[in-house]
DNA sequence: GTCGAGTTTGACACCGGTGTCACGATATGA
DNA sequence: TCATATCGTGACACCGGTGTCAAACTCGAC
């Protein structure tokens, strides 16, 4: 197991160190069959090129970097899988950097990271796509990035996105069609994006049905479980409670669903209660959730497949690619209750 | 932002190249004013070592893997997280490698992994922490690694272990001191020891309080959802169907959760139903879960820290350090239902 | 005052690759 | 036929650090 250096590849092959190189990084004008000699010594001796050496000779590091602050465990993971997926096949080490978004020295500690782990590229997750002080950092300390979700400055990087307020504007007018006209909705965490988009969806498709918003069927929720309970218990305590429920994401559809359980309401029967991610606890729960399940993983795959390219090629257009979130109907809705 | 290297430190703090380096890894042998002046031109000049250099000249890469293959989401960003804390504390950059664990050419695809990526050492998380071979692989390539809660020779390298079997033995003995005698239990993975040491603890308390193990309460689960469901409704269709389910994990008892909610069966007045391993599903269900908390951070950080131990002092004698888990008392149990 | 041991320091080669440039060989065009 | 462009290749410096070794200096003991 002792190592294979490039001299002994050269040696091997009989050509300089400088032809293994230019065979290495695919290089052109290189002979049919000096490239094949050197690829047999490959072969051969099993050479496998040193990427520090590489890294220190060409300023690069093979790292990619993907940096999160999402309650959402399987979001978490979905992403690094799909990330890694490419990564992987181009060479590239994923390293992650979950960090406190709230925190109050964040873009001193990310640069402090970023100058340490001489990143060669950074896939930002929201709630960080939308960080516009880390974009300009990247910027300034020659960074490449990619964008999963941002609903900001588009141009400004490659990114990645899918459509929430289609999303959710599908979502509705699904509950719209099985009748329901009071429907609740559970606002998610101010700082995310995806919060606004996902209420502008709800918005679009109560408007275009013509029926009136009603203020208190809104409640303001944070993402989480708890959150969810509290806002299911005020929408239920209203006079006249809503007949469906659209939270703005599982884990508060959860928190719903356990207030209906507590209080014997029986779901669908008496009342939808829809969430938003496909989160694993939306299969797990009873009743089972419906709910939206978007593409994380090729989503992922997609960014690290871009950022790759522009760490590449200097600086390419700025790609924005798109994917289509899908509804997921289960247990969880059905028909307005008969009065 | 250009760069600040060992040479310009070299320059403002008026010593040799070789000097700024001893400075840098702590050697001894550098005199106290020297020392000083080095540390204050890193500080004025902002300089930040290169770890590509750092590490082509010294045969390092400042890189520790983890490897996984585990549906728990949350077991595993939990124990990223954990080993992370301490691998920046000590300027390592944790790489990530999900791995099917039942895929044929594993073993190849790991040394090719391990090979191109120069790892400095690796972190070991169940089922890959009692795989034999991959040991004796990792130890032919003279690659460092902790393993997360082996079950099988300890002495083969540094561990962190907690004590599965006794916590599921307290968790049965909890049942019975709540008047259960028929208790039921799901046996998880058979490729995961803590499978088995789980059903240890179970026939153990059972053993211990003279109750009969009954074999038509035991059933073979997957630690999947979907297990949890088809065992459950076996269990419950017994003509004697036990008072208490004790599943292996927490999402094997969410679908026994679900199989008593579909029969209107009452949790935990007719049925007490407990899982393992504090997952957020087992807080998020309605009941919420009386499950075993492990504490999966901490094992974690410290399995990097005996890790990185390891990769410095070579070869310390192989350090086993041990865990508590926790009962953790939810709404899924209760006393045994008066006949 | 001399000697030996220990401390502090720097010169220089080296880690394993890549970038630059120059050279010879072959192809192209006038 | 000769000048010029293009291709294929290697010599050599260089990326930014560390390891080795020897020189210079300090200090206490004799």
């Amino acid at each position: 197991m002792k190592k294979v250096t490039i001299n002994d590849v050269a040696r091997h092959a009989g050509v300089s160190k400088k032809t293994i190189s230019r065979v290495l990084n695919n290089e052109q004008n290189v002979s049919i069959d000096t490239r094949a000699r050197v690829q047999r010594s490959f072969k051969e001796l099993g050479y496998r090129p040193n990427p520090q050496a590489r890294g220190l000779a060409s300023n690069q590091s093979f790292l990619i970097g993907m940096l999160y602050d999402n309650p959402n465990k399987s979001y978490i993971t979905d992403t690094q899988t799909g990330a890694l997926d490419t990564c992987q096949r181009e060479g590239y080490n994923l390293v992650i950097y979950p960090e406190d978004f709230e925190s109050l020295d964040l873009l001193e500690r990310l640069e402090q990271l970023l100058i340490n782990s001489h990143l060669d590229g950074l896939i930002l997750t929201p709630p960080f796509s939308d960080m516009l002080p880390l974009l300009e950092l990247l910027d300034r300390m020659a960074v490449s990035y990619v964008r999963i979700a941002p609903s900001v400055c588009l141009e400004l990087s490659p990114c990645v996105i899918s459509n929430d307020t289609e999303a959710s504007y599908q979502m509705v007018r699904y509950l719209i069609s099985l009748g329901h006209t009071r429907i609740g909705f559970i606002k998610g965490h101010p700082d995310h994006s995806a919060s606004h988009k996902r209420l502008d969806g709800y918005m679009k498709a109560m408007n275009e049905a013509d029926i009136t918003v009603v203020d208190e069927l809104i409640e303001q929720g944070f993402f989480t479980f708890r959150s969810g309970e509290e806002c299911g218990r005020r929408l239920l305590n209203r006079e006249q409670p809503p007949t469906a429920i659209f939270a703005s994401n599982d884990f508060i559809a959860a928190g719903v669903l356990k207030v209906c359980a507590q209080r014997k309401i029986s779901v669908p029967h008496q009342l939808s209660v829809c969430g938003f991610d496909n989160a694993p606890i939306s299969r797990y729960i009873w009743p089972s959730m419906t709910t939206i399940k978007n593409p994380i993983k090729p989503m992922a795959a997609e960014a690290a497949k871009i950022l790759i390219k522009s760490i590449r090629e200097e600086s390419l257009e700025n790609t924005v690619i798109k994917f289509e979130d899908e509804l997921i109907v289960r247990e969880s809705s059905g028909p307005v209750p008969v009065q």
